[in-house]
DNA sequence: CTGAAAGCGCTTACAG
DNA sequence: CTGAAAGCGCTTACAG
């Protein structure tokens, strides 16, 4: 799928005819474009009853102010331009839906834009979307992305606030959101440690994304604290795709001794995980325990319910967009660097029902 | 939340330094700006030398077109306005990917707006957005829109697309992409039928949105073609969410004969159903049956999983852009209405295991 | 094949 | 408090 940056063809309409513009309300009631245009911006400096003629003629007439020549002429803009892996994901939907909801409070509008995980088409739709002119770029990095590559396109036109993956050495001056994988990360694996489980696996991911590197991390912290060494084979990579997980699952069990719980990449492994351990004879939550991390809305009603790391993406999109907004008016003061919180949420699928079971070498 | 349409604050920054223009880059190879505008949309008419000398000088200078001036000049747009409930809802989520997916393709741009399904903020997105200019609309409608006021807020102003919400009366111009309800939900009711079930309820929704009296319709063809008369107790309303349903699960079994099967509202309310059918002592799939629909993606992990109608939301936003890119290309040959098939997902909710037992007063 | 001029719809000093 | 003029960055006839 190539993207057409082709400028020649957008429109191949015959052209619009010429719309109602300021020139028209001023002709309408007998004043200047120059006093409508007060009027438009709501100026103290019309006259009452002048105000009261041209809004009246604004409403008879069907005028539709134009933001792209006002913009034009004031060097701003009120679009924000959202990129985003894909929006059938459902993380980056509700972050979506966040950065949406904080914008239109503020009266801006959202350019959105996807990658679908591929640095060409990011590039893609970064170059067709900054044509647009916007105020400021929120952008979710796709896997491999070349952070000086993207300095050179984005250069320091607007404000840019990174999403969820760290661009390292794009430069300073763009702010970064993160998620606290490794904290969350390390809050599930306390929480199995807390249950009496010693032979944990991390499950799916991959070593080369930074956020299965900053997950892992988080679990050598629990472990390491605990005062176990991590046993490299349990250190499983794969795809983190449902489907993947459940493919994988054997690659848990290869080596003697078998892990009897894992923390999971994310929740889409945890139920691949949990279909390949059924498929295999064993039950999730019953003989063998595990935990997500994103809090999918899946989690809660899968079987069974999935011990997870929420990190709330809706909260984030407002939060993102807050953030850009205040460098938009100004502050210099926030830090560039924002790590949101990850919170344990306990379900049935990391506690073993009745009698527990103290799997591995318990102390 | 109320939306701020104020013009004059977008940007209360110091204002921008000039940009790099044609101007500059006529300047910088010695050619005229017409010269420079014609290397940009890549007419033939330009000697190659001269065009080479030009394409040096864009890409030396970080040179970015702006497509706002050279929209308002052409009177032309690539941008394309939606307008959703809400991304958090994954169907529209989706949906809004599929959208997206077409129009980059196209090398047209993305604008979203969300309604929340409220008319109010809808009339205020849709009044933002339209200040944009977009060279055309897709809009899934609040419920309780009003079709004359969108009508007068859009006029004739672009081609619009109305989405899985009939506007009844809104102008015969518009297209209108709708799910096929009705036959859906026939498709439902017979899969139930098939397998022997007679006293079969519609569980969920409200009477008063157009697709759950479509629904409705469906599920009341299925009764009559097999000869059965609908029991007005068995159309329970309740608004569409998990919890809801869950709630409401008692009005299905409040007068007797109760019934033995549902076809659901929708997805949300079928899992609502499942959860408070257990909460009963009743499991869904083992002594009551139901169906959803929209096959979202919890319907394959719950217990069990649901069987549902499946309308591929991705697609039907794929095939929302490419319409209304037909139009834009001046297409009038597309009939106005399409609508979209829907597609019967069998999965265990609707399936009594082992030993089917047949319910009702079976023929 | 290339350039000078006008204009899309708005806003902004600057006069009055 | 209001208006005439210039200009944002582009494109389009029209000459040459």
């Amino acid at each position: 799928m190539r993207l057409r940056l082709d400028r020649s063809k957008p429109v191949p309409h015959p052209v619009a005819p010429r719309r109602v513009a300021v020139t028209d309300i001023a002709a309408g009631c007998g004043v200047s474009r120059s006093t409508v245009s007060l009027v438009l911006r709501d100026s103290p400096l019309v006259n009452a009853q002048t105000r009261a003629r041209v809004q009246a003629e604004i409403g008879r007439s069907g005028y539709v102010y134009h933001r792209g020549a006002a913009s034009l002429r004031r060097r701003t803009s009120n679009a924000v331009a959202l990129v985003v892996n894909d929006l059938s994901n459902p993380f980056f939907a509700e972050f979506a839906g966040g950065v949406d909801a904080a914008l239109a409070e503020a009266g801006y509008v959202l350019l959105l834009g996807s990658t679908g995980e591929s640095p060409e088409r990011q590039h893609a739709v970064l170059a067709s979307l900054i044509e647009h002119d916007p105020a400021a770029l929120i952008l979710s990095p796709a896997e491999h992305s070349e952070p000086a590559r993207l300095r050179r396109l984005l250069g320091g036109r607007m404000p840019v606030l990174v999403f969820n993956r760290a661009l390292d050495g794009a430069g300073e001056d763009w702010d970064f959101l993160a998620l606290d994988n490794r904290h969350g990360a390390r809050l599930a694996t306390e929480h199995l440690l807390q249950q009496g489980h010693r032979a944990i696996a991390f499950f799916g991911g991959h070593r080369d994304s930074s956020s299965c590197t900053e997950r892992r991390a988080g679990y050598r912290d629990a472990l390491e604290a605990a005062g176990i060494a991590p046993v490299p084979a349990w250190l499983v990579e794969c795809t983190p795709t449902r489907l993947e997980a459940a493919r994988q699952t054997g690659a848990l069990f290869a080596r003697d001794p078998a892990p009897a719980a894992a923390v999971c990449y994310n929740d889409a492994v945890a139920l691949g995980l949990a279909s390949g351990l059924a498929a295999r004879g064993r039950r999730a939550g019953v003989d063998f325990v595990l935990t997500g991390f994103d809090d999918i809305p899946e989690a809660s009603v899968s079987t069974p319910p999935l011990t997870t790391i929420a990190v709330a993406p809706r909260e984030r999109g407002l939060q993102a967009a807050r953030l850009l907004l205040a460098r938009l008016g100004g502050d210099a003061e926030t830090p560039r660097r924002t790590v949101a919180p990850a919170r344990l949420v306990v379900r049935a699928s990391s506690q073993l029902p009745q009698h527990p079971i103290l799997l591995g070498d318990a102390s």
